[in-house]
DNA sequence: ACCTGAACACCGTTCAAGT
DNA sequence: ACCTGAACACCGTTCAAGT
């Protein structure tokens, strides 16, 4: 047929994205194949090897743009005033949510692997770790006396805990459903360990001692 | 050929498992196959499915091995001398200890799914909460006055964290490369996390109201 | 230059037919 | 009764050949 010019080579790239999306979005990663990406914009497998290295360069470019909606997203419930506290609770409710409406595209970025323990792109890397830069943002402004370094390895921490909670919750292995209960995990995580956080030496292994009970932490902002 | 009684089903489907077990553990969940495990153990693909449903019901076999593999392995971290603190810690250290070492099976629990939210048998999902029950124990004789429905939501909270912190970094996406690295995060959340859990009020600020009067939480203790 | 269509080497799953 | 082998409907990937 050789159905020249239809589109450009932009235009496909854009279109066959879009459907790839659409798949993943409603049947999840398994639906995913170049040939059915193919039919749904109207070209052949052979027209998608033009454009896309292979199904993986396709995926990477599809979590890319997941990871950039998601990055969207936590940074739209955020407000300049709140607290840092109140700011940290908001990512967390932001990031489950995405995660909840997003199931199918938000698991299938930590989900697909590369082939042989070929590592990702830089530029997606970058993506990921942007997101980890907004807790540690605030947690910088949480606790200023803290070193750099503590408040890296906290925010990784931090958020490698909330993302454990809603991987585990939104596949069913946590034994509880509805984003309700969800959040009330992430919230019990973040409190306890932002009030632990707080409390403890800086630099020391050890966890303090807390002998008022209250934590207070809403009034610790900038 | 028909080679008739060289091996009994029960003797066909434990050589299957155990090669599927191999194959996983060398190559990960993508290079496995049910033509690939009925050529090593030297028979036709027919044979696998009159002994096993389908793929997928080989796959929850297998998952079923590990997690009772992991529930042992953690087990053996335990001293009943010593404190639950240690003993939590422990724990972790031995969770992150086999998805370190075990990583391309570990992974294959939480990543498999079923077909079309199709979820999960009884029996697997016992297999999980099993080990939720063992961070539970100790959580309740390190704070013996909380509720039991506390206890529980905080298990889950805290182990649903260090499940995170283990798959981000193992997965490559916490940016760090490292045995060690990942233990320093899972001891820093958990000491934080033991540290608020402890520090604050019991009943603390639960969301969630329960207009029916019905809590449905089992707080018959023993 | 752009796109096709057929080919290759794989899949999961089924089932009539052989021993 | 037990197992095979061929079939069906799919895969990812490549590439000579058409327009």
């Amino acid at each position: 047929m050789a159905r020249r010019n239809d589109h450009s080579r932009d235009e496909i790239r854009e279109m066959a994205l879009a459907a790839a999306e659409e798949i993943v979005a409603s049947q999840g990663m398994e639906g995913l194949s170049a040939r059915r990406v193919a039919q749904t914009i109207g070209y052949t497998v052979g027209t998608l090897y033009h454009v896309f290295a292979n199904l993986d360069d396709l995926i990477l470019q599809l979590n890319g743009r997941t990871l950039d909606q998601l990055h969207r997203h936590m940074l739209e419930g955020v407000s300049p005033k709140a607290s840092a506290y109140t700011t940290l609770q908001a990512l967390g409710d932001r990031y489950l949510q995405f995660a909840s409406e997003e199931t199918h595209r938000w698991e299938m970025v930590f989900k697909h692997r590369l082939p042989e323990d070929r590592k990702a792109p830089v530029w997606l890397r970058e993506k990921v770790s942007r997101t980890f830069a907004l807790v540690e943002t605030q947690l910088k402004s949480l606790a200023p006396h803290r070193q750099a370094r503590e408040i890296t390895l906290a925010a990784r921490a931090l958020w490698g805990g909330v993302h454990g909670i809603c991987i585990l919750a939104l596949t069913g292995n946590l034994g509880i459903a509805g984003v309700d209960s969800v959040a009330y995990l992430t919230h019990s995580l973040m409190d306890n360990y932002l009030a632990g956080f707080m409390a403890s030496q800086p630099g020391g292994p050890a966890p303090g001692h807390n002998t008022t009970g209250e934590t207070g932490m809403d009034d610790a902002n900038e």
